[in-house]
DNA sequence: AGTTGTGTTGAAGA
DNA sequence: ATCTTCAACACAAC
Protein backbone atom coordinates (compact mmCIF):
# COMPACT_ATOMS: atom_id res chain seq x y z
CA UNK A 1 0.00 0.00 0.00
CA UNK A 2 2.08 2.41 -1.20
CA UNK A 3 1.35 6.08 0.48
CA UNK A 4 3.50 9.25 1.03
CA UNK A 5 6.80 7.25 2.35
CA UNK A 6 6.62 4.68 -0.19
CA UNK A 7 6.26 7.32 -2.87
CA UNK A 8 8.73 9.14 -2.11
CA UNK A 9 11.15 6.17 -1.80
CA UNK A 10 10.13 5.73 -5.55
CA UNK A 11 10.91 9.33 -6.43
CA UNK A 12 13.91 9.59 -5.33
CA UNK A 13 15.03 5.91 -7.43
CA UNK A 14 13.47 7.69 -10.12
CA UNK A 15 15.36 10.71 -10.33
CA UNK A 16 18.81 8.52 -9.29
CA UNK A 17 17.88 6.06 -12.36
CA UNK A 18 15.80 7.34 -15.29
CA UNK A 19 15.56 11.41 -14.96
CA UNK A 20 17.57 12.53 -18.39
CA UNK A 21 16.72 9.15 -19.90
CA UNK A 22 13.98 9.62 -23.30
CA UNK A 23 10.75 7.20 -23.48
CA UNK A 24 11.48 5.47 -26.52
CA UNK A 25 8.16 3.03 -26.78
CA UNK A 26 5.53 2.00 -24.59
CA UNK A 27 3.48 -2.06 -23.81
CA UNK A 28 0.49 -2.56 -22.12
CA UNK A 29 -1.93 -5.56 -22.02
CA UNK A 30 -4.09 -3.53 -19.78
CA UNK A 31 -5.19 -0.13 -21.35
CA UNK A 32 -8.32 0.43 -18.96
CA UNK A 33 -5.46 2.00 -16.79
CA UNK A 34 -4.82 4.65 -18.83
CA UNK A 35 -7.11 6.92 -18.47
CA UNK A 36 -8.07 10.47 -20.31
CA UNK A 37 -7.14 9.08 -24.16
CA UNK A 38 -6.56 5.86 -25.50
CA UNK A 39 -3.76 3.12 -25.26
CA UNK A 40 -2.72 3.47 -28.38
CA UNK A 41 -2.97 7.84 -28.36
CA UNK A 42 -0.95 7.67 -25.23
CA UNK A 43 1.94 5.67 -27.35
CA UNK A 44 1.74 7.23 -30.16
CA UNK A 45 2.08 10.80 -27.76
CA UNK A 46 4.85 9.55 -25.30
CA UNK A 47 7.28 8.81 -27.89
CA UNK A 48 10.39 10.32 -27.93
CA UNK A 49 9.99 12.40 -24.92
CA UNK A 50 12.63 12.82 -22.10
CA UNK A 51 12.34 12.57 -18.75
CA UNK A 52 12.79 16.35 -17.13
CA UNK A 53 12.35 14.73 -13.21
CA UNK A 54 10.00 13.00 -11.36
CA UNK A 55 8.09 14.69 -8.43
CA UNK A 56 4.93 13.88 -5.98
CA UNK A 57 1.64 15.10 -4.15
CA UNK A 58 0.57 13.44 -1.29
CA UNK A 59 0.45 9.80 -3.27
CA UNK A 60 0.05 11.17 -6.83
CA UNK A 61 3.72 10.72 -9.12
CA UNK A 62 4.30 12.89 -11.50
CA UNK A 63 7.07 12.76 -14.17
CA UNK A 64 7.29 15.48 -16.00
CA UNK A 65 8.72 15.27 -19.93
CA UNK A 66 9.97 17.52 -22.34
CA UNK A 67 7.40 19.38 -24.80
CA UNK A 68 5.32 20.33 -22.07
CA UNK A 69 3.62 17.04 -20.81
CA UNK A 70 3.44 14.94 -17.67
CA UNK A 71 2.97 11.62 -16.59
CA UNK A 72 1.07 11.41 -13.83
CA UNK A 73 0.85 7.99 -11.96
CA UNK A 74 -1.37 6.90 -9.27
CA UNK A 75 -0.38 3.29 -7.72
CA UNK A 76 -3.39 3.36 -6.05
CA UNK A 77 -3.46 -0.36 -3.86
CA UNK A 78 -1.02 -2.98 -5.37
CA UNK A 79 1.07 -0.86 -7.77
CA UNK A 80 4.60 -0.17 -7.51
CA UNK A 81 7.33 0.65 -10.39
CA UNK A 82 10.18 -1.28 -11.30
CA UNK A 83 13.18 0.36 -13.01
CA UNK A 84 15.18 -2.88 -14.83
CA UNK A 85 18.38 -2.30 -17.44
CA UNK A 86 19.58 -4.94 -19.48
CA UNK A 87 21.87 -5.87 -18.20
CA UNK A 88 22.64 -5.49 -14.35
CA UNK A 89 19.74 -7.59 -12.91
CA UNK A 90 20.65 -8.42 -9.71
CA UNK A 91 21.03 -5.98 -6.59
CA UNK A 92 23.62 -5.74 -4.19
CA UNK A 93 22.88 -7.98 -1.67
CA UNK A 94 22.86 -10.57 -4.52
CA UNK A 95 19.47 -10.98 -4.56
CA UNK A 96 16.97 -10.69 -7.90
CA UNK A 97 13.77 -9.04 -6.52
CA UNK A 98 12.52 -8.81 -9.75
CA UNK A 99 11.50 -12.57 -9.87
CA UNK A 100 9.41 -12.44 -6.41
CA UNK A 101 6.18 -13.06 -6.96
CA UNK A 102 4.85 -9.61 -6.44
CA UNK A 103 6.41 -8.10 -9.11
CA UNK A 104 4.88 -10.32 -11.62
CA UNK A 105 2.08 -8.20 -12.59
CA UNK A 106 3.36 -5.61 -14.75
CA UNK A 107 0.98 -4.36 -17.42
CA UNK A 108 2.34 -1.47 -18.63
CA UNK A 109 6.31 -0.93 -19.73
CA UNK A 110 8.06 2.16 -21.15
CA UNK A 111 11.07 1.31 -23.16
CA UNK A 112 14.19 3.69 -22.46
CA UNK A 113 16.73 5.37 -24.66
CA UNK A 114 19.33 3.70 -22.59
CA UNK A 115 17.92 0.46 -22.47
CA UNK A 116 16.43 0.43 -19.73
CA UNK A 117 12.85 0.09 -18.81
CA UNK A 118 9.99 1.29 -16.45
CA UNK A 119 7.66 -1.18 -15.62
CA UNK A 120 4.43 -0.86 -13.63
CA UNK A 121 3.75 -3.89 -11.94
CA UNK A 122 -0.40 -3.85 -10.65
CA UNK A 123 -1.70 -6.80 -9.35
CA UNK A 124 -5.65 -5.63 -8.82
CA UNK A 125 -4.89 -3.30 -11.30
CA UNK A 126 -6.14 -0.18 -9.65
CA UNK A 127 -3.62 1.49 -10.62
CA UNK A 128 -4.41 4.98 -12.93
CA UNK A 129 -2.08 6.89 -15.83
CA UNK A 130 -2.62 9.77 -17.20
CA UNK A 131 -0.69 12.02 -20.05
CA UNK A 132 -1.68 15.47 -19.40
CA UNK A 133 0.09 18.90 -20.32
CA UNK A 134 1.88 20.03 -17.70
CA UNK A 135 0.66 23.14 -16.99
CA UNK A 136 -3.11 21.60 -16.81
CA UNK A 137 -2.09 19.16 -14.21
CA UNK A 138 -2.53 20.76 -11.08
CA UNK A 139 -6.21 21.70 -12.45
CA UNK A 140 -7.10 18.54 -12.85
CA UNK A 141 -9.97 18.09 -10.12
CA UNK A 142 -8.58 15.13 -8.10
CA UNK A 143 -5.24 17.15 -7.71
CA UNK A 144 -6.92 20.52 -7.41
CA UNK A 145 -8.65 18.87 -4.39
CA UNK A 146 -5.63 17.53 -2.89
CA UNK A 147 -5.17 19.56 0.97
CA UNK A 148 -1.86 20.25 1.71
CA UNK A 149 0.84 17.59 1.75
CA UNK A 150 2.33 16.16 4.85
CA UNK A 151 5.58 16.29 4.27
CA UNK A 152 5.49 20.16 2.63
CA UNK A 153 6.74 23.05 4.08
CA UNK A 154 2.96 24.29 3.75
CA UNK A 155 1.82 21.99 6.25
CA UNK A 156 2.50 24.00 9.99
CA UNK A 157 1.24 23.95 12.40
CA UNK A 158 -0.60 26.52 12.09
CA UNK A 159 -2.41 24.93 8.88
CA UNK A 160 -2.78 21.90 10.93
CA UNK A 161 -4.85 23.24 13.46
CA UNK A 162 -6.30 25.43 11.13
CA UNK A 163 -7.78 21.64 9.69
CA UNK A 164 -8.57 20.41 12.39
CA UNK A 165 -11.34 22.97 13.36
CA UNK A 166 -12.71 22.54 9.93
CA UNK A 167 -13.89 18.70 11.18
CA UNK A 168 -14.37 19.33 14.70
CA UNK A 169 -16.58 16.32 15.23
CA UNK A 170 -14.86 14.26 12.92
CA UNK A 171 -12.87 10.81 14.75
CA UNK A 172 -9.17 11.67 14.64
CA UNK A 173 -8.33 8.47 12.70
CA UNK A 174 -10.58 9.80 9.59
CA UNK A 175 -9.39 13.02 9.39
CA UNK A 176 -5.72 11.79 9.31
CA UNK A 177 -6.68 10.09 5.89
CA UNK A 178 -8.79 12.67 4.29
CA UNK A 179 -6.24 13.29 0.72
CA UNK A 180 -8.52 16.57 0.36
CA UNK A 181 -7.18 17.54 3.74
CA UNK A 182 -3.70 16.44 4.30
CA UNK A 183 -2.60 14.65 1.36
CA UNK A 184 -0.13 11.43 1.78
CA UNK A 185 -1.19 9.37 5.01
CA UNK A 186 -2.75 6.13 4.45
CA UNK A 187 -3.93 3.26 6.33
CA UNK A 188 -0.80 2.34 7.98
CA UNK A 189 0.39 5.81 8.79
CA UNK A 190 -2.70 6.63 10.41
CA UNK A 191 -2.50 4.13 12.79
CA UNK A 192 1.83 4.22 13.65
CA UNK A 193 0.70 8.28 14.00
CA UNK A 194 -1.60 7.86 16.47
CA UNK A 195 0.02 5.25 18.34
CA UNK A 196 3.31 7.92 18.65
CA UNK A 197 1.06 10.75 19.83
CA UNK A 198 -1.06 8.66 22.11
CA UNK A 199 -4.07 9.74 21.11
CA UNK A 200 -7.21 7.28 20.35
CA UNK A 201 -8.38 6.84 16.59
CA UNK A 202 -11.59 7.74 17.77
CA UNK A 203 -10.90 10.51 19.63
CA UNK A 204 -13.16 13.44 18.00
CA UNK A 205 -11.18 16.30 16.94
CA UNK A 206 -12.99 18.98 19.66
CA UNK A 207 -12.01 16.90 22.56
CA UNK A 208 -7.90 16.93 21.26
CA UNK A 209 -6.71 20.13 23.63
CA UNK A 210 -3.52 22.28 22.15
CA UNK A 211 -0.91 20.28 23.29
CA UNK A 212 -2.10 17.37 22.09
CA UNK A 213 -2.61 18.95 19.09
CA UNK A 214 1.25 19.69 19.04
CA UNK A 215 1.88 16.43 19.72
CA UNK A 216 0.23 14.94 17.01
CA UNK A 217 1.60 17.36 14.14
CA UNK A 218 4.68 16.12 15.59
CA UNK A 219 3.97 13.12 15.52
CA UNK A 220 2.99 13.25 11.45
CA UNK A 221 6.41 14.64 10.64
CA UNK A 222 8.44 12.19 12.64
CA UNK A 223 6.75 9.02 11.38
CA UNK A 224 7.01 9.93 7.91
CA UNK A 225 10.34 10.84 8.20
CA UNK A 226 11.33 7.39 9.73
CA UNK A 227 9.19 5.94 7.35
CA UNK A 228 10.86 7.59 4.63
CA UNK A 229 14.07 6.30 6.19
CA UNK A 230 12.98 2.89 5.89
CA UNK A 231 12.47 2.94 2.26
CA UNK A 232 8.51 2.72 3.09
CA UNK A 233 6.42 -0.68 4.47
CA UNK A 234 6.39 -3.73 2.35
CA UNK A 235 3.60 -5.82 4.34
CA UNK A 236 2.30 -7.01 1.35
CA UNK A 237 2.21 -5.53 -2.28
CA UNK A 238 4.93 -2.49 -1.99
CA UNK A 239 7.93 -2.85 -3.58
CA UNK A 240 10.33 0.10 -4.23
CA UNK A 241 12.14 0.44 -7.86
CA UNK A 242 14.72 -2.18 -7.21
CA UNK A 243 11.72 -4.57 -6.41
CA UNK A 244 12.97 -4.93 -3.01
CA UNK A 245 10.49 -4.81 0.28
CA UNK A 246 10.94 -1.65 2.66
CA UNK A 247 11.79 -2.11 6.13
CA UNK A 248 9.38 -0.17 8.24
CA UNK A 249 7.41 -3.36 8.65
CA UNK A 250 9.67 -4.25 11.12
CA UNK A 251 10.09 -1.56 13.38
CA UNK A 252 6.00 -0.94 13.45
CA UNK A 253 4.47 -0.43 16.52
CA UNK A 254 0.89 -0.81 16.22
CA UNK A 255 0.03 -1.95 12.56
CA UNK A 256 -0.90 -5.57 11.86
CA UNK A 257 0.43 -6.00 15.05
CA UNK A 258 -2.94 -7.04 16.61
CA UNK A 259 -3.54 -9.73 19.37
CA UNK A 260 0.52 -9.08 19.88
CA UNK A 261 1.55 -6.90 22.98
CA UNK A 262 2.08 -3.13 22.97
CA UNK A 263 5.87 -3.05 22.57
CA UNK A 264 5.81 -0.02 25.39
CA UNK A 265 3.58 -1.55 28.17
CA UNK A 266 2.47 -5.03 27.33
CA UNK A 267 -1.36 -4.54 27.11
CA UNK A 268 -2.79 -6.49 24.03
CA UNK A 269 -2.86 -4.23 20.68
CA UNK A 270 -6.51 -3.27 19.39
CA UNK A 271 -7.59 -3.94 15.62
CA UNK A 272 -10.80 -2.20 15.04
CA UNK A 273 -12.89 -0.93 11.64
CA UNK A 274 -12.73 2.72 11.35
CA UNK A 275 -13.88 4.24 7.74
CA UNK A 276 -13.94 0.82 6.55
CA UNK A 277 -10.66 0.05 7.32
CA UNK A 278 -8.70 -1.67 9.59
CA UNK A 279 -7.18 1.05 12.67
CA UNK A 280 -4.39 -0.66 14.96
CA UNK A 281 -3.84 0.93 18.62
CA UNK A 282 -3.22 0.28 22.21
CA UNK A 283 -6.10 1.04 24.21
CA UNK A 284 -4.00 2.10 27.67
CA UNK A 285 -0.86 4.11 26.04
CA UNK A 286 -3.15 5.84 23.72
CA UNK A 287 -5.83 8.28 25.07
C1' DA B 1 -15.29 -24.66 -2.91
C1' DG B 2 -17.44 -20.62 -1.67
C1' DT B 3 -16.87 -16.58 1.18
C1' DT B 4 -14.32 -12.94 3.16
C1' DG B 5 -10.72 -9.51 3.96
C1' DT B 6 -7.41 -6.67 1.93
C1' DG B 7 -7.24 -0.76 1.15
C1' DT B 8 -7.13 3.81 -2.49
C1' DT B 9 -10.08 6.61 -4.53
C1' DG B 10 -13.97 8.22 -7.37
C1' DA B 11 -18.64 7.77 -7.97
C1' DA B 12 -23.13 6.75 -6.57
C1' DG B 13 -26.44 6.70 -2.97
C1' DA B 14 -28.69 8.62 1.18
C1' DA C 1 -23.70 19.78 1.11
C1' DT C 2 -21.89 15.95 3.59
C1' DC C 3 -21.63 11.52 4.99
C1' DT C 4 -21.77 6.52 3.85
C1' DT C 5 -21.42 2.71 0.80
C1' DC C 6 -19.80 0.51 -3.20
C1' DA C 7 -17.14 -0.75 -7.33
C1' DA C 8 -12.87 -1.17 -9.61
C1' DC C 9 -9.88 -6.14 -9.29
C1' DA C 10 -7.05 -10.35 -7.84
C1' DC C 11 -5.61 -13.32 -4.52
C1' DA C 12 -4.65 -15.39 0.00
C1' DA C 13 -6.73 -17.21 3.90
C1' DC C 14 -10.28 -19.29 6.03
Amino acid sequence: MPELPEVQTIITDLNEKIKGDTVVSFWTDWGKTIKNKSAERFTKEIGGRKILGVRRIGKNIFLDLSGGKTLYIHLKMTGHLLVKSSKLKVKSDGKNYFDDKVNQYVHHIWKLKSGRTLEFSDLRKFGKIVLEDTDKINFLKEIKALGVDAMSEEFTFAKFHEILDRKKKSPVGLLLMDQNLIAGIGNIYRSEILFDAEILPTRRIETIDLLERKKLYASIGKILKKAIKYRGTSDSDYRDTSGAPGGYQKIARVYRRDKQVCQKCGTIIKREVLGQRSIFFCEKCQK
